[in-house]
DNA sequence: GCCTTAGGTTTCTTTTTGTATACTACGTTT
DNA sequence: AAACGTAGTATACAAAAAGAAACCTAAGGC
């Protein structure tokens, strides 16, 4: 019924607010336990963590390999399969970059990023 | 300090519930006045297609003419620029069609289509 | 026999999103 | 003169997502 339909599908599996910046930590660090990502990401909360390193895992972006020590032991990674997600996320990412310089252009360097809310309707 | 670090940029510009579907009908159909867009989409509220909308616009993907007319006539359509993003559209298409293919192959055919939130927690 | 550690889980509160419904402006039609 | 039609806005409310903080587990060390 129609190509150009379920890019909604994709996006469900980016949003989450830490989605993002959680596949940029794994995809630049390569392995990482689950202390180091809350290193790396200092505000987010381990309910955070957990709940959205979960969803990347029921997507099999995201591998978790489990050592049964005392003190516990877990090793986040990207899957073989999640690294073809990366010419994806390149491409956003550079479609990203050159739309904030749009945006420069069209409102002046000292716009706030994004306020695609709640302001700006028009008089 | 990073190269692939705004893709949460591009990510903001399609997050929203309604967006992708209102992409959808602009790029497909062209110009579209309100009211089309509302039967187009009939579930969706003025409330949010206004909002929507207007985040679009902000965006300069979308273009908003205004006919001062009563009763009043409002036009939308895909700006040129906006039609720069219809290549990482249907990638995102792309890869989330492939990717429903994915997770048949992984849970089979019957799988709720998005249970990451929610459940799944391993026993 | 209490403390520490790592990787969580539980419960509760706040914030953000989305829905539902009503109301407006103003010329045209009935 | 009341009703209609368009493109909204305003207000109230419900639901979903995120945040904060406390609690849990089991082994080893003191």
């Amino acid at each position: 019924m129609s190509t150009f339909c379920k890019f909604e599908t994709a996006l469900e599996i980016l949003v989450g607010k830490w989605k993002p910046v959680i596949l940029l930590r794994l995809f630049s660090n390569g392995t990482m336990r689950f202390s180091e990502l809350q290193k790396a990401i200092p505000e987010i909360t381990k309910k955070m963590l957990t709940q959205q390193l979960r969803e990347l895992e029921y997507h099999d972006i995201v591998h978790r390999e489990i050592y049964r020590q005392i003190p516990p032991k877990v090793e986040y990674s990207i899957t073989e399969y999640g690294k073809g997600m990366a010419t994806i996320l390149q491409a956003l990412n550079d479609w990203g970059v050159a739309h904030i310089e749009h945006l420069n252009e069209l409102y002046g360097p000292n716009h706030s990023v994004e306020p695609h809310r709640s302001d700006a309707m028009d008089k």
